[in-house]
DNA sequence: GGCGTTGGGTGGATCGATACAGTAAACCGG
DNA sequence: CCGGTTTACTGTATCGATCCACCCAACGCC
């Protein structure tokens, strides 16, 4: 490996002068000595030492992303966004941990991040408990949490950028209310997360403001294990199939995001109902496989794109501790594709009472 | 950030011994020493910097991925793989890059690589050049490369583990001919990549084992753009409403891979041609997704994990230059996983004479 | 009692960059 | 022609670990 002694040597300058050119401070010398340093570099092929740069400053152009699953496509995607942008606005490459939904994965994570000198660092986690985070900010780290709020009166160090999730399951119940639907569910997992009781809060209030709310009911099918990439589609499909053996299920539902209506889909499908002749779908998230399904999804698309880039872009603000407000910002823009999945109720279920497959414990 | 002197003086040793004991050197010192640094560091949360310790060893806990794009769910589900084995074997993390399948990005992401310090990567790669790996061994990297075979002759210093794509489109088209099929197809992207080849060899094996090759051919859709996460899916959903178009379409078709065979499925849905009724479809790769389908998709299942595995364990072999034979792992564990996809031919379809749609350019 | 050995440490050069303090030459105004 | 300023550099301590070379006390052994 080539190092800074080497190009001074050979271009026959002090190192300092090389660190000079690196660092862009080239109005210290001559233009003659920076064209042959520059050179000389070319020809080398030198490229500095991120570590031994990192501990003279104390910087790493490095950004911790930690999702609870990189085989979920939703990750995978929102992990794209903010690689690419990450690495084209700043330079930056990006660190990345799975960790299964597991507080000692996420906590080991954490711990590695803060050895390998990383100071930004971007969590999506469905964990609910947010103290760890405050910690990893006390270490010095920049932290943006996704798909959360910040709670409210400790005003947290860690940013927060989300989107409006009470918004998005109002707009996807409404849909289904407009078409028809008066009984109402929504399916979600086992296990309440902010993001999760916003969508809940969204789906009740849409209810509510169709005087519907004592025939819309909340249906949580089992818990995520760690394996949180397929697992959550397999939730869909066995609470599909229990829907489609009860006569008196819901005719309009809302998963709780996409893979879990295509799982929800397919369930159904086995259980011998028609979606949408017999029950309607909408989805929340907007993944491109939505519209591979068949019927095509109907879903609340979200702004996944703004919400990386915003993300990186705050995570990168530095020294935005005590001084700063709580930053949080709640993506709004959140729009229904319609697509196939909704369509009227069944006849036979019009005006017909609802009853509660299941109700979910408060 | 606490470090190895602020242990040192409060456990009232030298960092020598410090050192020793991060290092596992327990036998040069008394137990009760050990006991007390052991102590010390717990109480201060020490974690060795591992940007100084690279700078003395040369060393780092990181490994470079290499991926087309990190929102292809086939890609995500292998990078989990990786990082999980990676990280749990050997204490990893993973450094992970999406290339967009640019040749300027992937040479930009290798040289960060080489300026991090990271000495081990895996190249997950559909640039047919090959080249530009061999040059990043000859900078240190121990490369292992995916879905490609070693180049006969010339013994590249990289690794390789590939699935056997040749056996797995045998198997689909097989499944495809015993089924009753005789119009046969086998759908790609263009562009030639030594993995799509083996599959176009292992598709014409099979049907010139049937005596079918003359009605059998290979359709390329579009290219692949930069974003290489939806696009394979649009490619095929065009292919699909074209072939939905021509009457003298092939009655069997097998998919690059399980993204594209869903997009075929909604193309051609989209153009009124049902599936399995009209045509067949198979898969390969075995996603998750393929399983929630409608119909749900038959297709051959890769052995995703196992090559992971043997990747993570292959890049980690230091020294593993010219002395080591060329490390070259075909895994053939393929199997079909017989879902609703494929049926007979439709009963008008036996017996007729096919016509090529669109040859592919050899 | 002298000498080698071993156990249990310590000192300090080193990795590759950074940046501050220093310096030598050129320039410049009076 | 002299003192001060500017230009164009250079020397070197430093970041936080590692690890080789060394050191010293205690012990064993003839």
């Amino acid at each position: 490996m080539t190092t800074i002694q080497d190009v001074a040597r050979e271009a026959e300058v002090s190192v300092s002068t090389v660190s000079n050119v690196l660092n862009g401070r080239s109005d210290r010398m001559r233009a003659a000595t920076l064209a042959r340093v520059e050179a000389v570099i070319a020809a080398l092929r030198f490229r500095p030492s991120k570590s031994a740069q990192q501990l003279k400053t104390g910087q790493t152009p490095l950004l911790g992303l930690l999702v609870p699953s990189m085989a979920n496509p939703m990750y995978g995607f929102i992990a794209r966004e903010v690689e690419t942008f990450a690495q084209e606005r700043f330079g930056y490459r990006l660190l990345i941990g799975s960790t299964y939904r597991d507080a000692t994965r996420e906590a080991a994570f954490f711990e590695d991040l803060r050895a390998h000198g990383v100071r930004h660092v971007i969590v999506i986690s469905s964990l609910s408990e947010e103290s760890h985070l405050d910690a990893a900010v006390a270490h010095g780290l920049n932290v943006m949490s996704y798909d959360r709020r910040a709670a409210r009166g400790r005003p947290s160090a860690v940013g927060h950028v989300t989107p409006d999730n009470r918004a998005a399951a109002r707009l996807a119940t409404s849909h289904l209310i407009a078409k028809g639907h008066t009984r109402l569910a929504f399916v979600t997992v086992a296990g309440m997360t902010m993001s999760r009781s916003d969508k809940v809060a969204g789906f009740f209030a849409a209810a509510e403001a169709a005087s519907l709310r004592s025939s819309a009911q909340v249906l949580d099918g089992g818990p995520l294990n760690e394996y949180g990439d397929s697992v959550i589609a397999e939730v869909g499909r066995a609470t599909g199939l229990q829907l489609a053996l009860d006569p008196k299920r819901p005719t309009g539902i809302v998963a709780l995001n996409d893979l879990m209506a295509l799982g929800l889909m397919a369930g159904l499908r086995e259980g011998g109902v028609r979606v949408p002749e017999d029950v309607s779908i909408v989805g929340i998230d907007g993944l491109f496989l939505s519209a591979l399904s068949n019927p095509m999804l109907t879903t609340v698309q979200l702004p996944i794109r703004d919400m990386a880039r915003a993300m990186v872009e705050q995570v990168m603000q530095a020294g935005a501790d005590a001084t700063t407000p709580t930053r949080e910002h709640v993506f709004t823009n959140v729009r229904l594709i319609e697509r196939e999945s909704v369509a009227a109720p069944p006849s036979s279920a019009r005006r017909s009472a609802a009853r509660p497959l299941k109700e979910a414990k408060p």
